[in-house]
RNA sequence: GGAGAGAUGGCAGAGUGGUCGAAUGCGGCGGUCUUGAAAACCGUUGUCCGGGCGACUGGACCAGGGGUUCGAAUCCCUUUCUCUCCGCCA
């Protein structure tokens, strides 16, 4: 959620930033402007006449202490029209509030600069490669033939247990996720975060904090019974952690990691794009995420995309990172990072991790701040995450780049982790 | 799941209808003293929303929501959470 004060200070700035991720602005700025001076004007009157019932109600008390009753009673009388009026009014600051968040919650991030204008994932921008080179297409078997080849991954017993979408991982296949996961999280300590293990429900406010709702609303699946949501996503809870916080400066930077399974509904996504693990509605992943000083946040980006990069190259994957153009961006980032490894098998470029800063979009809803040691003043902080990384992808890639004359050679890296070098 | 108790400022903890944004202690910050520090003493100490160029000023906030009352931290209802006991259970 973008802050009010930007919008009241700079409202032309806004409606112009946000073009470029394709928001047509004008209209609900319009409106966000208006209700917000219709706001304030209704706050200040009903101020006035609160403050005016506080010195009745206080004259009143006097007044029966020093046994004026009949004055008292007098004094009563008037506060019945006042009372009417400040329900009335404190109602239509109720609806006027709640009007003014509706509409601002509407508003996605705005870019930073550097974001490219573009419409679709084809005006995004590759600012960097690397990997070794891409084997020819077509030299190695796609995931799902290989894994059902060698029994590694179980989708049909997934659908029998569950559904589309959740695959059984069996044997080498299982230690292959568990050793994959470990890796990470040992990867991303060594880099200095803090690793948590989160609750993998969430209440409607902690979805709500991070921007799950109410944009993606039924993304998720929904516990109605308990109103739970399964998280899609360690950022949710992890960020949450730090809501509601105003933290010291000295505490910052925040760097923490997660693993968590993660759950998405994925309505309306079928065909071949979501063949084998391309996209499930269970699927493990480590999560990094990131509390920072306004003045630091780039430079954290940064250091969590070096910090992926470092993973892919230690996996032996090509790989390449781009700049999301403000079309394909997503609603709550100001600069995200897509990274993408190239199957050869599949022939196309795999989204296995996206990084991204929020600014203060996030820290917003959350009323997650630091105190600036300058002012006193509890400040908005920024929040980052990125994946770090999501596994489904990385063992495709794995799969399909790592063939050998019909094997499956481990990188070196997973070695230790799996206790085995081939499947 | 059943019975009972409770939720107050950064923390501990008073306050059971009026002048209470809230005693007191601890902590934090500033100062006096000191070569420096500690101790002692003095002062200060939340957040959010309005109004004002500003000094300043109005309002809200005692878990959340609703109600009673001229007036609620205090009374009533409700939700959530915590604790104790019982039941169940990995």
């Amino acid at each position: 959620m973008l802050t009010l004060k930007l919008i009241q200070e700079n409202p032309e700035l806004v409606v112009e930033k946000l073009t470029k991720k394709n928001f047509d602005a004008r209209e609900i700025m319009k409106e966000i402007t208006e209700t917000d001076k219709r706001r304030r004007e209704t706050q200040h009157r009903l101020d006035m006449l609160q403050a005016e019932m506080n010195t009745l109600a206080k004259e009143i008390g006097i007044l029966f202490k020093s046994g004026q009753k009949e004055k008292a009673e007098e004094n009563k009388v008037r506060t019945i029209t006042l009372k009417d009026d400040i329900q009335q009014l404190g109602n239509e600051l109720n609806e006027l509030e709640k009007s003014l968040n509706d509409k601002l919650v509407i508003l996605p991030n705005i870019p930073h600069e550097s974001v490219p204008a573009g419409k679709s994932a084809h005006d995004n921008i590759t600012i960097r490669t690397g990997g070794p080179a891409a084997r020819k297409a077509g030299e190695t078997l796609p995931h799902w033939e290989f894994t059902q080849k060698t029994g590694i991954i179980d989708f049909e017993t997934g659908v029998k247990l569950t559904g589309a979408g959740f695959p059984v991982y069996k044997g080498k296949g299982a230690r292959l996720q568990s050793g994959l996961i470990r890796f990470f999280l040992d990867e991303a300590v060594n880099a200095g975060f803090t690793e948590i293990m989160p609750p993998l429900m969430v209440n409607a406010e902690s979805a709500f904090a991070t921007g799950q709702l109410p944009d993606k609303d039924g993304q998720m699946y929904h516990a109605t019974e308990d109103n739970l949501y399964l998280i899609p996503t360690a950022e949710v809870p992890l960020t949450n952690i730090y809501r509601d916080m105003v933290l010291a400066e000295e505490e910052l930077p925040v760097k923490i990691t997660g693993y968590t399974p993660c759950f998405r509904r994925e309505a309306g996504s079928y065909g071949k794009d979501v063949r084998g693990l391309n996209r499930l509605h269970q699927f493990d992943k480590v999560e990094i995420v990131c509390i920072t000083h306004p003045d630091k946040s780039y430079a954290m980006l940064e250091e969590m995309v070096n910090h992926v990069a470092g993973l892919l190259d230690k996996l032996e994957l090509t790989w390449r990172v781009v700049k999301l153009c403000g079309g394909d961006m997503s609603f709550t980032s100001a600069l995200t990072y897509d990274f993408e490894v190239y199957s050869s098998a599949q022939d196309k470029w795999l989204e296995v991790s996206s990084v991204s800063n929020f600014e203060t979009f996030q820290s917003n809803r959350l009323k997650l701040r630091f105190r600036d040691p300058e002012t006193k003043k509890p400040r908005m902080a920024h929040t980052l995450n990125g994946s770090a990384l999501a596994l489904p992808r990385i063992v495709a890639a794995l799969i399909e780049n790592h063939q050998h004359n019909g094997e499956f050679i481990l990188p070196e890296a997973l070695h230790a982790y799996t206790g085995f070098k081939s499947i």
